[in-house]
DNA sequence: CTCATTCTGAAACATTTGTTTCAGAATTAA
DNA sequence: TTAATTCTGAAACAAATGTTTCAGAATGAG
């Protein structure tokens, strides 16, 4: 037949993720693309397709990421509390030791309400995290570490939708000892 | 001397607001925005300036336009309290009903992180939430109406960062319950 | 090796972008 | 009215945008 497709399309698009994510997909220019990707337009459009097509492909690639983690998480042995604790520490960590906030976050406001795939992605991605946290919550619950007298659904919601808040307080005022003190109390209510 | 300028600048720039607040800062082109205005775009360079400063003074009247908000519940005759659970339930009403999510919420995470005159702005205005959001639950607490067993301080800041998640919470799931529910529990937390 | 097929690189594409130019219309103070 | 000044409209600007084209290099099957 005919030669292979030779560059790494998993690595392009980690590359181009790294790209949308920094600048977001309105000021990122097919430039800024393939100049990270190390890949001519030409390869681009034969393999992935356009620009809104190679991002679909990253925001899933980023959600996938984040799938595997929690599953990992899901799938530990030691005590629910402990690891959702965990989860939030390090989550807390992210914000405030990253370089930008969540992908999905900032997708979710610049290109969700345009784009139905992406909006679809995003909303299984949300989904995950909410089972994610319901799943721990309820564990947590029936070994009795944390009190039972609310709906764990309702709190997963609840939690679920808080990070985001932190992501833009952080963004604005760059005080990590605000979102520390956030995360312990939201901790706290929990347990006691 | 001279004649003056034709259009009416505030209308010019509530315009322009709309348009930006729709389709956030980089979607939005130059002629989007003179179209909107219904200004050549001479007038505009001559009199506010280049898209950034116009983008400038959008997100500074949409966040007088929240000041005057917040000041106006302040100076109510009302309880603390009521005008606290108020304030969340028209909060609700505009996430749910709204056509767009909060300008300042997408602005900051579009745009605050490579503008730093956004971001003051931003950040600012966050900051006069916070107060509001402190002051009345300062007040309800002297006044008995929540217990006083938590640093007001620390639950504005937590309840200040909450509105964000469910803005996008709604843009991904559509789901007014959803957000009806997590507003009941808010309020139920500072409540009980 | 041959040859059909597929990929790559560089260039070109038409649009759209943000911004500037400038002649002429409009205005105001004298 | 005059004259100095400032605004407006339409057109033009270079640069950047997303996308396509195509000749030639590379490849794998026979």
């Amino acid at each position: 037949m005919a030669r292979n497709v030779e560059f790494d399309e998993a690595l392009a698009i980690q590359k181009a993720m790294e790209v949308f994510w920094k600048k977001g997909y309105n000021a990122t220019s097919l430039r800024d693309l393939t100049d990270a990707m190390q890949i001519n337009s030409s390869s681009l459009y034969n393999t992935i397709g356009d620009k809104q097509e190679l991002f679909v492909r990253c925001v899933q690639h980023y959600t996938n990421i984040r799938k595997k983690d929690w599953d990992l998480r899901l799938a530990s042995e030691r005590s629910p509390l402990a690891v959702l604790t965990d989860y939030i520490h390090e989550a807390v960590n992210i914000i405030i030791n990253g370089e930008d906030s969540c992908m999905a976050v900032k997708s979710a406001f610049e290109v969700a309400t345009n784009d139905e795939r992406v909006k679809q992605i995003l909303a299984a991605d949300d989904q995950r995290s909410n089972r994610f946290l319901y799943d721990l919550i309820q564990k947590a619950m029936d070994k009795g570490e944390i009190k039972n007298d609310e709906d764990p659904a309702l709190l997963a919601d609840y939690f679920n939708s808080t990070w985001t808040g932190w992501y833009e307080s952080y963004i604005l005022h760059k005080d990590p000892v605000k979102i520390k003190r956030m995360a312990a109390y939201f901790i706290k209510q929990l347990t006691k």
